[in-house]
DNA sequence: CTGTTAGCGCTTTCAC
DNA sequence: GTGAAAGCGCTAACAG
């Protein structure tokens, strides 16, 4: 590693003045044609800022901790990591994750480990959309909850607890979407089939399938709504619900539960998106390149929470830096909240129509 | 944040003295009862040390270098981070995560911008089993493939290129148990449903798949064999698969593509785990929990190749330390390698036995 | 046994 | 315009 001594002996002129001319602080202060040498020299020597050396002075790391929990077993990390990294990395950020469900080690240990680095801010993220703790420890430090809301209500009665800023998919939009959708392609007696599990996203969703119900003027009946967990009691729940209700469209809480549909349809010979329409919530990748036909869904915006919360941060830690989401590296597939909101951000997530919904 | 020179102060003794104590190296340098006393000050302020400062001095930062591909839109990102995080916070380490597959910025950008932190080690995660090329700027780092190997092959014409040490599914393994564990429950006529898309893996469990039948006596029948991608033309080639040869076992190149079975045996009215059987691979969490009947699968051991990658990693920045696998924070669902292996290291991956197997 | 000193690589104030 | 000097928090060689 080449430092700015070498480059000051090398171009003869003192270590502070390479420091001033290598951040650009040279202006009116270095005469141009020294500060074009050592900026030569820096280029031929391939120099390369020593980032821990400049943080200790500075203290201002431009490392984000990030915090998850449950990335074991879900699949949803890899986005949302992704989406931090994308927008971090194009403001000169780079992110240090730890998990916070080791069954050992505990969350405040992964948070001191990351302190003890100095990270300027925090992510939460949490794996399903819920109310989140945010440990006290953080109190203290640009956070922000991916996935996720604060649990500490705003106006509480511990006066001195911060209620973050979170982002979190609009979970009754979602609802009410998927099923306008489907009233939208003339289904009438449309089916919920919810997660049995409790999760704030199941209340939600059902809440926006009944008001979208209420607003078409469709009555609610509650024997066209289920709820399940996994696998084989699942998938009878669910033959059920469409053998004895004959539903012509269905809102699965996810597309999970899509399956449950399809496979249904299979062994009744009905054909999705003729006979029954479907709609499902996650787009996951693993559903939408394997079900045929493919499965219209409400897409969550895993890349794009982790996107928005990393801009977020930054936002918070550099208040005066200006930051833009169209120059994004990947296409945002969901419309980002402005980046002045505060406290509980829900982001509108985007109906992708494929061709399990009847078409007239 | 406290600081070694408040302790001093605290304590009456010089910054030295507490910084001897605090690392431990205190034994018959310092008086126990002053080593005591500070230790007891710095636990009453707090202290936890500053770890940029101590790189500065040490260049050792215990920071590793995640650099993956194509997390964008994979689900095994999590479970593989994971895994190197519960060595690494273990040991002390930490980990950084950049991704190698933005579209804008290079991955030389993203090695350089773990470089600057001085990260003491690289991962360099694939998400699908590949012979990944490594890029020379981490030829002077200890780096681990995770996932992949070592696209250059060992005895180069290129002599001062070092050929990296890798961990990856033994693919070749993975074809051959589950074609065996068809074998075993009385299949005589087992197909298996390929992928079309060039990948390692592919002639790999096709090899392990003929080479079971061969050990059997069964005869290799190429009309048993096919190739398929996404979605409706992969579904109506495992259809016609089955309508045309009647297979009563089917090896499947992942769950996703045993999906096209279950889906094909609805409709014909077959029972899975009883008129055929069926084994997948990948145990992915979303078809172990949706599939009915729940599908037998090899797993792979995403979790594990990164908890190894860790081990390997710290064990190659500090060969004198003893790393043990039996404290790993969670089960550990294969067989770990032995920590000395070298270059191309295989894992023999599990057969998970559930309920798509016809037991007799 | 413990303190002094120097220095890791960088930033920043203040003299010249 | 440029350099000298101090110091971020820590470690380690060397004195005493």
């Amino acid at each position: 590693m080449v430092t700015m001594k070498e480059i000051s002996a090398q171009a003869g002129v003192s270590v502070s003045t390479v420091s001033l001319v290598l951040n650009n602080r040279d202006k009116g202060r270095i005469k141009p044609r020294v500060a074009a040498q050592i900026r030569q020299v820096a280029r031929d020597l391939g120099y390369r800022p020593n980032l821990m050396a400049r943080s200790l002075k500075t203290s201002h790391t431009h490392i984000l901790g990030f915090l998850s929990k449950e990335v074991a077993t879900t699949p949803y990390a890899g986005p949302i990591i992704l989406g931090a990294q994308d927008a971090a990395s194009q403001y000169g950020y780079v992110i240090m994750t730890v998990s916070a469900d080791d069954p050992r080690s505990s969350e405040e240990t992964e948070i001191s480990a990351l302190e003890r680095y100095g990270v300027d801010g925090f992510f939460l993220a949490e794996m399903s959309n819920r109310k989140a703790q945010v440990p006290s420890s953080l109190q203290n430090y640009p956070t922000v909850l991916v996935n996720a809301t604060d649990g500490h209500p705003a106006s509480s009665t511990t006066p001195n607890q911060i209620h973050h800023t979170g982002i979190a998919p609009d979970e009754r939009l979602i609802g009410y979407d998927a099923t306008m959708r489907l009233i939208h392609a003339g289904c009438t007696r449309i089916a919920y089939v919810g997660c049995s599990e409790p999760m704030l996203a199941e209340g939600l969703r059902l809440e926006g399938y009944k008001e979208a119900l209420r607003e078409a003027g469709l009555p609610f009946d509650s024997s066209l709504v289920t709820a399940v967990l996994n696998n084989g009691p699942a998938l009878h729940s669910v033959r059920e619900l469409i053998e004895t209700q004959h539903p012509d469209g269905i809102f699965c809480f996810n597309d999970a539960r899509a399956w449950y549909v399809y496979d249904t349809a299979a062994r009744l010979g009905l054909t999705i998106g003729k006979d029954i329409s479907v709609v499902g919530v996650d787009n996951h990748r693993i559903f939408a390149e394997t079900l045929e036909p493919q499965l219209s869904t409400v897409e969550l915006p895993h890349y794009e929470m982790g996107y928005w919360a990393a801009c977020k941060l930054i936002s918070m830690i550099e208040p005066e830096r200006e930051l833009d989401f169209s120059t994004s590296p990947r296409p945002l597939r969901a419309t980002l909240p402005p980046l002045d909101s505060e406290g509980d951000v829900l982001i509108h997530c985007s109906l992708v129509d494929k061709n399990s919904v009847i078409t007239q």
